[in-house]
DNA sequence: CAATCGACGCAGCAATCGACGCAACTCGTA
DNA sequence: TACGAGTTGCGTCGATTGCTGCGTCGATTG
């Protein structure tokens, strides 16, 4: 770990900007060593670098430079985006006359109950309560995910349960929706929230939105089966920060539609392939692919005011 | 401290608007910047920011464009701008590539104009007023349908907008489910609600849902796409005293699955064949289909009723 | 003496400007 | 019922603005 200070030139060289650039930087975005005596020599220390890194990265993904020192500036310990997840250990569970939920625990189970009861009052008070408690996340991976998988599974073998799959579909959506409208979120929409083409399941995208809310953030969502040049015209129109797509099925990924996103006019900052559909090996550089519902509710909220904190409204 | 001077693109993207509609709006009724020089870029301040936002509610609501300008125009106190305002006090209305609603009066138009700008916040205000306002079957028949409608038109003949309206579905489909669960029914639901097989469109349907709760009637909804046997498993299990089935487009419309419904082991009191998709002639015996919403909700409560008599305690 | 500093200027490029026009909707009128 | 007048949002075009990266110059630092 060195932890002495670089000089102007080899930090240039090591960003690969030129050295006045760095004094532009310095006189234009206040982005310079921590501690600078006007006349001397500048000094930048790691935690300089790490800033300056992130302003080249930024500006190297199309950010305005302006956009990306503002954004750099107030980051002391900015990327940690990848942290260490713990990952349920998959296990076998249960049998029985309902429906498959692992072990997500007895919530889930009741859910599961309610679910072949076709009890649409109770499915819709447990999820509101699981979400009141335990938060967007937590409900999602925790309890509906488990659920929805089980009836999903069910559902496949057996070739029925189809009823009890939309409805509690239905009950996840209005809860999720419920949550969102609770904590109405301010300020401009700088994440796009879609389906890919064809793809016409949605409540994935919905928990993010929920997810999304509860933080604060906001957002627009488009829903369900939107063409490709639907989505590049919302896309045009409004020019989000971030545009998340949602494919379920590989039938419906079609990487096409990512690359359209980054020929448009507007290119987004950041567009996230989510969902099982995608393949990794597909991709169009410069896509990111979160793993779970956590990780892209991480990265949206990075890329969330990249533009500016105004304290209005 | 004039930090925050927001481009033109900036605030087009903030308010969904494109950066030409900006442009006019400063020419046409002097809403622009403060302090702008012909020729240079144009600088929003945040008050000046403030005054488009006023113009934005006041248009989502459906007043007028010229109107809404003048009030937003004297809003805020201090600078004033003193523009080419000399427009003449015709209340005319109408304009742009909006969504055709007829006269379905300002609201309407209001809502769609909200529609084509993606503003889901402004789509849900506006109908969760209406329908806390005027109650479920005017919001749907005075609202809802014409704005979905136009929307449908308009898709149909230029091939875009898709992303609208689904949008609108979506945000319709949530208040309408607020609604519902603002008034929870009390008693055993005795009303099966359920789409055609293959049919996806189940807004109607909710729209009846809602309809049914504000009247206190409690019911099962099922939702889209849902096959013959789960549908008529779903009675067998649940034993309604009637049932709703939704058909959007003739595809979908096949009377097999309503009588399947009256062959089934406990056959439902009343089988409503609801939706333009059915066709009179070829229903079988015993099914009736209401003409709108409020005679499906009529016949609806009728069946209530006549069990309240049958089975009262 | 090499590297750097602050100041100044310049060329490339994206965003924006003003002007014009188009398409589409409403409404009054024939 | 059809049609023209009035409105309105927005696309397009050529010119301009303003931001950005970086080279240059004389003075200073290490």
């Amino acid at each position: 770990m060195a932890d002495e200070a670089l000089s102007a030139g080899a930090v240039a060289r090591r960003l690969g900007v030129a050295v006045t650039t760095l004094r532009t930087w310095h006189q234009r975005y206040g982005l310079g060593p921590s501690e600078h005596v006007p006349g001397h020599h500048r000094r930048y220390t790691p935690a300089d670098l790490a800033r300056l890194e992130i302003m080249r990265r930024l500006t190297a993904e199309g950010v305005t430079p302006a956009e990306a020192a503002r954004w750099a500036g107030q980051a002391p310990a900015g990327v940690d985006v990848a942290g260490p997840r713990a990952r349920p250990v998959t296990a076998r569970d249960g049998g029985g006359p309902t429906i498959p939920v692992g072990r997500a625990g007895p919530v889930a189970r009741g859910l599961a109950r309610a679910a072949m009861r076709l009890d649409s009052v109770a499915i819709g008070e447990t999820i509101a309560h699981a979400l009141a408690t335990d938060g967007v996340i937590a409900t999602w991976d925790g309890l509906l995910r488990p659920v929805l998988a089980g009836i999903g599974e069910r559902h496949v073998a057996t070739a029925g349960l189809i009823e009890v799959e939309h409805l509690m579909s239905r009950c996840a959506s209005e809860a999720l929706a419920a949550a969102a409208r609770a904590r109405p979120p301010t300020g401009p929409a700088r994440i796009l929230l879609s389906c890919a083409d064809e793809e016409q399941h949605s409540l994935p995208l919905e928990a993010l939105a929920a997810a999304l809310a509860e933080a604060g953030v906001s957002y627009r969502m488009l829903g369900a089966r939107v063409p490709v040049t639907a989505l590049v015209e919302a896309v045009t129109r409004t020019g989000p920060a971030a545009v998340v797509v949602w494919s379920h099925t590989r039938a419906t990924a079609d990487p096409g539609q990512l690359s359209a996103l980054l020929a448009a006019p507007r290119r987004p900052l950041l567009v996230l392939a989510a969902g099982p559909g995608w393949r990794a090996d597909t991709l169009p550089a410069g896509v990111v692919r979160p793993a779970d519902l956590a990780e892209a509710l991480s990265l949206a909220l990075a890329v969330r005011d990249s533009l500016e904190q105004s304290t209005t409204d």
